[in-house]
DNA sequence: CGGAGGATTGAGAATCTTCAATAAACGTGG
DNA sequence: CCACGTTTATTGAAGATTCTCAATCCTCCG
C-alpha cells in the first residue's frame, strides 16, 4: 500500500514547502508507485536508462561513479527528500549509480510525464531546477574538498556535511547524533583517499574528542572543533527545500 | 551595440537547438544587454548576489571556489554557450567565482524574469534544467577524476575534456588544436595537485608525444594515447545542447 | 564452529608537496 | 631600443603525506 501524496510524511516537515491542492492532485497521478530497496542493494545502475525517477521517502544511500578499472568515487550522499534519476530523465541515462546504505523506500515517477509537469506546473518545474542547482552546489563543495583539503580535513568535512544533511532531512535523531550506516570504505571513496588512511584520520578525530563513531552511530562531540578541523566557513542555515 | 538574439552568432552552430519566433521575441526582451570582461578579470565573485545572469557569447573562463585560507579549486571551465549565474538566480548567491581566461563577451539577463520564462516558455525552462543537469554531470566527472585518478591521468583527462568542450562549442580551431589561454596553475587547481607536479605531468605527456602545449595553444598529437593516459571510457558524442 | 565483511594497526614504498633557484616571455618607462 | 619588474614556466632535491601490503581482531550469521 502506497502513501498518497496528500499524506506524504515528508511534507509535514517544516523544511519542505507546501503545494496547492491542484498540484497535489497532479502529483498523485504523477506518482506511479513505490519502490523498496534493501540495504546494500543498488537502486539505479550507472549508465542505466530507467523510465522512472524517484524521490526518497525514507532511508539513505550514496551516489557513486567508477573508473573502468574499478576505482570508485562516492559522489554524494542521499537523504530523504532527495531526487534520484533526474539525469536519466534529462540526459537519457544515469551518469552515476545509486546504492542503498539502509533499507530505502522511494516514490516512483514517470519520466515521460516530467514534461507535463513543466507545462502544467511551472512553479514545480522551478523547484526541480532548484534541486538540480542545489545538487550542483553540493558537488562543487565536494570537489573543493577532495581537491584541496588534507585527508583529516576531508573526513571532518564529511562528518559535518553528513550531520547537517541528516538534521535537515530529519534522518538524524538530534542536532549532534545520527544513525551512521555507511562503511569506512564509503567515507574513503567520498574523500578520495585510501581506506587505511581514512581509518587513521577517523582515529585522529576520535582521539581529539571531536566525534564518536561506533555501533553504527555518529556523535558530534565538539561541533566547533569539527568546523575547525574541517576548515569550514560557517554557512547560514539552508532555506526551505522543495519536495518532489 | 548589442547582438539581437535573432542574429545570435551562437545560434547558427549546429550544436544548438533552434527557437520559435515567439521564443526569440521573448528572449530579446529578456536580454538586458551585453557585458565585456577582460582576460584575467573576475566575471562574478563567489558569494555575490547579482541581479543578472549570463550566457557566454564568446571567450572562455573558469569557475573557482576557495577555502578561507586561500587554497583554490578550479571547479569547471567555461566555454561559449555556457550559462553563468544560474545558482545566484535560484539559490540567492553565487556559490563559486567566475574568472575570464580570455576577453569575454556575455549576454546579460534579468534574474527576475527567469520566472516569467518558466511560466511562459516551459520548453525553455526544460532547457535550463537540462543545462543544470549537464553541469552536474560535468562536476561528477571532475570529482571522480580529482578523487580517483593519478596526477598524470588527471592532467591527461583535463586536456581531453577541454578539447572536447572546445570542439563542441566552436572555440577550438580544429578537432585537435585549440587556443589555450589557461595557466598551468589553473590546470593544477582543477586537478587538485600542486603547480610543480602539474608541470611535471605535462612534461611527461609531452615526452611521450601525446600533446603539444606552447605559445598558448594545445595540440592533441595522439588522441588514442590521450584517452589511454586519461583512463577515459569513450563516451558517445554529446547531443545538441540548448542555448540560453 | 567456520566464514564473511568490516575495522584496526604497523611498516615500507610511492606519490606528491614544498622550497628554492633559474629561465623565458612580456609590458612599461626612460 | 634597452633596462627592469612582473608573471609564468621549468627543474632539482628534500621532506611529507598518503598508499599498498599484510596481519590481526571483531562481530554477525548460518
Amino acid at each position: 500500500m502506497t502513501v498518497p501524496c496528500k499524506k506524504c510524511p515528508l511534507r509535514l516537515r517544516a523544511a519542505f514547502t507546501s503545494l496547492s491542492t491542484d498540484e497535489l492532485n497532479f502529483m498523485e497521478r504523477f506518482k506511479m508507485g513505490e519502490l523498496q530497496v534493501e540495504a546494500g542493494a543498488p537502486v539505479m545502475l550507472e549508465g542505466s536508462k530507467s523510465p522512472h525517477f524517484h524521490t526518497v521517502l525514507s532511508g539513505v544511500g550514496i551516489r557513486e561513479k567508477a573508473l573502468r578499472d574499478g576505482r570508485r568515487q562516492v559522489v554524494n550522499f542521499i537523504f530523504p527528500g532527495d531526487l534520484i534519476g533526474l539525469q536519466a530523465g534529462m540526459l537519457g541515462e544515469m551518469k552515476h549509480g545509486v546504492e542503498a546504505a539502509t533499507d530505502m523506500t522511494l516514490c516512483v515517477f514517470s519520466r515521460e510525464r516530467l514534461w507535463d509537469l513543466y507545462k502544467q506546473h511551472p512553479a514545480r518545474a522551478y523547484d526541480v531546477t532548484w534541486l538540480a542547482a542545489t545538487e550542483e552546489h553540493a558537488l562543487g563543495q565536494a570537489l573543493l574538498s577532495v581537491g584541496r583539503r588534507t585527508a583529516r580535513e576531508k573526513i571532518a568535512h564529511l562528518f559535518a556535511i553528513l550531520m547537517r544533511r541528516g538534521v535537515e532531512s530529519g534522518f538524524a535523531s538530534s542536532e549532534t547524533e545520527m544513525r551512521f550506516p555507511w562503511r569506512q570504505q564509503d567515507l574513503a571513496d567520498a574523500a578520495g583517499i585510501s581506506l587505511v588512511h581514512a581509518n587513521k584520520m577517523i582515529q585522529s578525530l576520535r582521539k581529539d574528542g571531536v566525534v564518536r563513531l561506533d555501533d553504527g552511530a555518529l556523535d558530534i562531540l565538539d561541533a566547533d572543533a569539527l568546523r575547525e578541523a574541517a576548515m569550514m566557513d560557517d554557512e547560514p542555515a539552508g532555506e526551505d527545500r522543495p519536495l518532489l
